[in-house]
RNA sequence: GCCCCCAUCGUCUAGCGGCCUAGGACACCGCCCUUUCAAGGCGGCGGCACGGGUUCGAAUCCCGUUGGGGGCACCA
């Protein structure tokens, strides 16, 4: 039994893309769960998009995904254009071996003949015996070649719809599907876990990797990850970018968790599951073959979720990052346990303290009018006569307001909303009491003073 | 145009011939709790795309139809 070598092949973009994600997370799974090794290979053969920083990028991404690059089991990252002299040496090899040949025709001579733009390469150059242009691998004329992928099944490519495509370029620079094989073949690859949208190449590499002397590897094209228009996401439409999402504050906890369960599930009835439960419940037979809608709104509950299961002082740390540095962290923990059941996303802590740092609490006009309906002078006047000398403590605070709300027959529902407004500027927000507890005697009514002097115009 | 993949509630999924009166989760809708909003509790809505087979028996197997999607570069 040999040891189980996946490998993460992304191309340098400049983002990471979610969809990425799932796929190194797949590999990881498969990798750890198997004691084997996970290989990080940068594809930048294509010059124009190549930069140091992107790689920094990638790596980083999938560190913060649970992908430690200091984890021995990673390996990498390799990059691909460091390994062009074994591309050139292949193409070498099958050309000498007769499994390729060399071709110059145009793309526009190829459609004079064919008379279409809707390709298909006619052989053209098949028996020319040329020795310069581009190389085409020679694929087989009859019968099918078979993808057995662990997902899908037995897959067949007929031969005949399968056109000598080509490996190098007429400057000799070998290709993506050449390359990306020998790589793998190379660094000893046993399963090649990646996108749907490789399937195609899958066919291709098939007939490569024998041609290479090598045994094809296990394959396993996952699902595509599509937006609510069943479309694959694209960065121009959709919000892709890992990064997007943890600088919104979803925590990698539960972005792991939910990528994870795109394409597969853990079986039984439970979701929430940490990542070292599901590894040893990952199997690639139960990846599910069909497209999968990337949820928002499920990431978003997911990541209530674990938001919530943060031992308080976890919380309190990770909201850190999302709080003006000028504020005072150690008011802040004060009601950060009163806000932790209360956000889906880190970013949204802010909106729910910042009454407690701001000189005056923001305005909002809609807030305003709805609080402001019920008798808001009589009843803010009223509470800030008796604010001077009422015992400063959330039970004391919360009695009085239902006392003075009695008075002009209110609930306590209804009064509470103008003072609300009136300490905090939202209609929505923390417990009021405990809020009015840490804002402190003074600020409180210096703010209703402020609220009763815009009511009266 | 050619090749390939796919099809269970709106969404992600469980199901891998009888345990299915199709289970869970998100979303949605009620009710309870309640100082707003959350959280929590209880309940509800909602699905095997369609048509043929195979079988004593089909969401599960086969074929077709329809509908989605991916790929067809001297990009990766």
């Amino acid at each position: 039994m040999t040891e189980v070598r996946v490998r993460f092949a992304p191309s340098p973009t400049g983002y990471f893309h979610v969809g990425g994600a799932r796929t190194a997370l797949f590999n990881w799974a498969l990798a750890e769960q198997t004691g084997g090794r996970f290989i990080l290979r940068i594809e930048d053969t294509d010059a124009a998009r190549n930069r140091p920083e992107w790689t920094e990028g990638i790596i980083s991404a999938l560190s913060w995904i649970g992908i430690s690059g200091t984890h021995p089991a990673f390996e990498g990252p390799y990059f691909q254009s460091a390994f062009e002299p074994q591309h050139r040496e292949a193409v070498a090899k099958l050309l000498a071996g007769g499994l390729a040949y060399y071709c110059d025709c145009t793309r526009e001579a190829l459609e004079a003949r064919t008379g279409s733009e809707h390709k298909g390469y006619d052989g053209h150059c098949r028996d020319r015996g040329l020795t310069s242009g581009a190389v085409r691998f020679r694929t087989p004329d009859e019968g099918v070649t078979v993808v057995d992928d662990v997902i899908r099944g037995r897959v067949e490519f007929p031969n005949n719809a399968q056109d000598d495509f080509v490996i190098a370029r007429s400057d000799g620079s070998p290709l993506y599907v050449l390359a990306n094989a020998v790589d793998d073949i190379t660094q000893g690859i046993t399963h090649v876990l990646r996108g749907e949208e490789h399937l195609s190449n899958a066919a291709k590499q098939q007939l490569l990797w024998p041609a290479l002397g090598a045994t094809p590897p296990v394959w396993a094209h996952l699902p595509v990850i599509v937006n609510e228009q069943r479309k694959k996401l694209s960065k121009r439409r959709d919000k892709v970018a890992l990064e997007a999402y943890r600088a919104e504050g979803y925590l990698p906890e539960a972005m792991v968790n939910y990528l994870m369960l795109l394409g597969w599930g853990p079986g039984g009835d439970r979701e929430i599951m940490p990542w070292s439960e599901m590894v040893p419940l990952f199997k690639l037979e139960n990846i599910n073959s069909a497209s999968a809608f990337f949820d928002e709104k499920k990431l978003r509950a997911f990541n209530a979720e674990y938001i919530r299961m943060l031992p308080l002082e976890t919380f309190e740390e990770r909201c850190l990052p999302f709080l003006d540095p000028e504020w005072d962290v150690e008011t802040f923990s004060r009601v950060a346990p009163l806000a932790q059941t209360r956000i889906s996303v880190l970013s949204e802590i802010t909106q729910y303290v910042d009454f407690l740092f701001l000189k005056e609490p923001v305005f909002d006009q809609a807030s305003w009018d709805k609080a402001m309906k019920n008798a808001p002078v009589e009843i803010l006047g009223d509470y800030l006569e008796r604010l001077e000398a009422v015992s400063w403590d959330p039970e004391s605070l919360k009695q009085m307001l239902e006392e003075v709300g009695a008075a002009h027959g209110l609930k306590l529902a209804k009064a509470q909303a103008p003072v609300r407004v009136a300490v905090m500027g939202r209609a929505v927000g923390l417990p009021l009491f405990e809020s009015l507890e840490v804002l402190g005697r003074e600020r409180t009514i210096d703010r209703i003073r402020a609220a009763l002097s815009r009511l009266r115009g």
